[in-house]
DNA sequence: GTCTATAAATGGATAGAC
DNA sequence: GTCTATCCATTTATAGAC
């Protein structure tokens, strides 16, 4: 058995990479059933059911349940700003802000559960941590950037443009789920914004 | 004692009444605790201490906990039916849209666990009544008819005319609670949407 | 790292006495 | 109508063997 400080490196390593992959997969399982049954409707004994372990070993990976939302709120706003970054600022301003426009919305209605979690505050009892609220911070100072420069510029219109497309996402959710009632408007909300909206010169 | 028909009658009505204000004060109990902790915060047994009974006796009044929520849901759908008819529906169609809006805005800001339970879809397991439901359409068929009559006309004014003002008071709730952030803007908002310019200082 | 066992609390709901 | 007693299920979480 080998006792050098750098094979004991080598085998820390693979034994947190295996950790950390755990970590995802439990992190996946909770994501999953949160879309099925709702984002309050799952116990840890039900994500631990289908790893394929049981409810104490969850334990090992995440301090508490709340820890494993936390978890959850980090990935969602970190998966927000993969989108963010994958979505082209080219063109017009109007294409980008119809490119953003259908981002949020899309980003919101395609997982409810997620939606819940990021942007209400619906779990009894869960804070997000500094650090993924931090990240929140982060991706909504970076759409904020890609407002600003098509000139969607002051805070209030910022302000303005994301509770509409919010609130277009969240009644499409609760009122025609798998419909295309609010989707359909997303467009027209846009150029509602840009046409009122003085322009910079 | 008496043994009449009629005095029978009263007896049965008296006992109604207290019935019926017995499960008033249950809902009453009930919207407190959702206030104050969390729609989802609360149990039965929390309610019955509150109300000065035992968790069992709540059952005489209320089928189940979800019968319960579907009370409130028809009690808040209730109040927002009070709530249009106690608004003027005097005066410039501008007016009348500026009331509507701060009225529905208002409504949900200041109470955030009968927004949530109303308007978004966050209790596992609970669907409203068709009684319930009924409830609900009639509130919202009322609101377009102040809509239509002030000039937004079309269904598709009218879903995105709901999707602004409750998006801004779900962003108000989230993530400003107690300010007026988005708050102050819901006049600008209204004056988007009736295709006017915004309002000169 | 995973398990069994179990704590410890909580929850909705029912039975039956009074 | 209200109670006690209790069921029964569930849940988060911990202790400790392997």
């Amino acid at each position: 058995m080998s006792t050098t400080p750098v094979a004991r490196d080598r085998r820390t390593e693979r034994r947190t990479e295996r950790h950390l992959r755990t970590r995802g997969r439990i992190l996946e399982v909770a994501w999953a059933l949160a879309r099925d049954r709702g984002l309050a409707g799952w116990s840890l004994r039900d994500v631990a059911v289908q790893v394929g372990m049981r409810a104490p070993s969850l334990y090992v990976y995440f301090d508490s349940k709340n820890a494993l939302f936390d978890a959850m709120f980090a990935d969602g706003y970190r998966a927000l700003l993969d989108r963010i970054e994958d979505t082209s600022t080219d063109g017009h301003p109007m294409q980008v802000l119809r490119r953003a426009a259908h981002l949020a919305f899309d980003f919101s209605v395609e997982d409810p559960a997620r939606h819940q979690l990021l942007f209400l505050r619906t779990i009894p009892g869960f804070t997000p941590s500094a650090e993924s609220y931090a990240l929140a911070q982060t991706a909504t100072a970076r759409l904020t950037a890609v407002l600003r420069a098509a000139g969607v510029g002051s805070p209030a219109q910022v302000d303005l443009w994301t509770a509409l497309f919010t609130g277009l996402a969240s009644q499409q959710i609760s009122n025609d789920p798998g419909g295309d009632r609010w989707d359909r408007l997303v467009d027209g909300a846009v150029d509602l914004l840009i046409e009122r909206q003085p322009s910079a010169p």
